[in-house]
DNA sequence: ATTGACTTTTACGTAAACGTAAATTAAAAT
DNA sequence: ATTTTAATTTACGTTTACGTAAAAGTCAAT
């Protein structure tokens, strides 16, 4: 397996090796350190923080979307703990489809502001 | 026609007057006033405001709510005016589209996830 | 008329999510 | 071997989006 550096990784996402060094602080990323210390970033921990910054543009706090890592990434081995992790992963998923829906609803609205636009410059072009 | 006070609009939505005043600060919002210097909202300012609160949801900051609302808002009068609002929309308009696409593809993972988890909830209720 | 609820402006405070700079050490390139 | 580039920690600074408190005026109800 092979790894990537941090600024590898800042590149890669166009974000600063802080904000990286960040994300470790709050807890939702935990890269391997070389003797020296340096950090060293699996495919995994790449994926993770894709998932960070995707959480990122829906607006979910870094705080919420530590919760879905915990969600996504967990061995869950009690049965209880498991039904645990459904029920929260339902209820996420009802908020994710009630955005969707939310979304869908605007970008009608943009829609259709548009071809109002469209229409009165239409007649603008007949009159000039 | 007739009014809201900022107390009611701030129950309506369940935000505090404070917030609202801060639209106001940035520009957001533009409620008229009593002599007396009271502030008074319309079914639009209601609109407006509506619309700002769904934009945070979206994780839109405030500036970028403010250049949609000045697009849903102006009365472009030239051509050229009108037809780079056009432009400006439609941008708007893809960007609110692939959001869709990506919380779609969110929602995906998050239900393969889901059906793993239960899948091995049910071999887990097997043997128990 | 006066109590109480509401509103105003002014202004300082705060949490989240980083930015930025300094001092130090390590890795990569010449 | 020595520049150059990249990494680390520590720590203070900054912006956004409000919260909170104070002082003063206003509206609504008894």
């Amino acid at each position: 397996m092979n790894y990537y550096t941090i600024s590898q990784l800042a590149e890669q996402f166009d974000i600063s090796t802080r904000t990286i060094r960040y994300y470790e602080e709050r807890g939702l990323i935990s890269p391997i350190r070389t003797e020296s210390g340096q950090r060293l970033y699996t495919k995994k921990d790449r994926a993770v923080l894709k998932l960070i910054l995707r959480g990122k543009r829906f607006g979910f706090s870094l705080e919420e979307i530590h919760e879905m890592i915990r969600l996504f990434d967990n061995d869950r081995t009690g049965r209880k703990q498991l039904e645990k992790t459904i029920a929260y992963g339902e209820q996420k998923l009802k908020e994710v489809t009630e955005r969707i829906e939310d979304l869908m609803q605007l970008k009608q609205e943009m829609e259709s502001i548009l071809a109002d636009f469209r229409e009165r410059l239409q007649k603008m072009e007949g009159t000039k």
